[in-house]
DNA sequence: AACAATAATGAACGATCGCTCAACTTTATC
DNA sequence: GATAAAGTTGAGCGATCGTTCATTATTGTT
């Protein structure tokens, strides 16, 4: 019995992801959204609740393509700090003409959502940034085990570190376009670390 | 002849600057900018012409007021290393319960704007960043010059390094609100410079 | 006191915002 | 083919957006 839905949920999160990490969120209107997923605004809502929730949804699958991203890297690095290096370098470099914007979209958010109008939106953007700072964690416990790491900093440390590299040379990166810059100071990183 | 205005420009400016500096570009709307500056519509739009204008104008006082700060940084320690440490404590720890928003304005705005929907407003926004960090480059030479500085990469290195580490960390010190560890973070990065 | 010149006001414009819902379409079951 | 259940549609709701402009208020000059 009933109808079954005909839009493809996956990819309608996808395209909605993609447009809110290029435009941000308060860009992005309802009106926006239609158009790139094709679907009406009832259907829209009947599936999704609101703007808020979907945007919950493109934050999740954004997360979870970044864990695929990082896994990725390391799957074709034979070391863990070449992995890392790979992610760092695709993020900053590579991806930065195929990706809707250049920017994290994760920070994208932290950085326009506020506490008082939308706390839970920030407070999910807030942890999935601490989610992909332990699986750094996990990483350079990794790195630390097979005897790659020359500083006697903590897993912990160490991912704080990557992670602050990260954010900040991925805005440097959007604000220069200056690729050999940041070239070399992702060799710098990893000269230090080792 | 004539009536004088009785608002005060350099007030009403800064307070627009706060409001954008909190809420962000889009999120802060005409009647918003009304109600803090305590002006109607008319006026604002007299003086200031539009909200992407009155938005420059912001973003320019935000750059005026960095750079200030950080002379007064410099000012308040003997060495330039030591102010330039003064200033990062300051942005990312000290100031962080006064300011309107943790975060600095500009890279808020780089985060927020596209090149389609306000490139000269986004241009504005990295050209201010690029300000900065060649005043960084002036201030590394002169710890080159003073026998300061350990390595021996280029003022212009050493400015791109500190701008990175500022960026994220800034942005960092917004998500976790781990006052130690950022505290520490500074730490290291001025013990590998001396 | 009359006159310019400029500033301040705020109602209101057309556009767009997020969102709703009554009407309609499609499907599975009997 | 009748019925029930679920998906789709799009006109349109009230609110708000950035902005305009006729009107009013305030000033220095004559």
């Amino acid at each position: 019995m009933s109808k079954q839905a005909k839009f493809n949920r996956d990819e309608v999160i996808e395209k909605a992801k993609n447009l809110y990490w290029e435009k941000g969120y308060h860009a992005t209107s309802m009106r926006n959204l239609q158009d790139v997923v094709d679907m009406r605004p009832g259907s829209i809502y009947a599936a999704f609740g609101s703007k808020d929730n979907l945007f919950k949804e493109a934050l999740n699958r954004y997360a979870e393509t970044s864990a695929e991203n990082l896994a990725d890297s390391m799957a074709q690095e034979t070391t863990a700090l070449g992995g890392l290096k790979r992610f760092l370098r695709n993020v900053t470099i590579c991806n930065k003409g195929t990706a809707p914007s250049g920017m994290c979209m994760i920070v994208k958010s932290v950085a326009e959502l506020t506490q008082n109008d939308s706390p839970d939106l920030l407070a999910q953007a807030k942890g999935i940034l601490q989610t992909i700072e332990a699986s750094f964690a996990n990483i350079f416990q990794q790195a630390i085990n097979n005897g790659e790491v020359s500083t006697q900093k903590s897993p912990a440390e160490l991912a704080r570190y990557f992670q602050v590299q990260l954010i900040g040379l991925r805005t440097y990166a959007q604000v220069t376009n200056d690729i050999n810059a940041v070239e070399k100071f992702i060799d710098d990183i990893f000269k230090e670390l080792h």
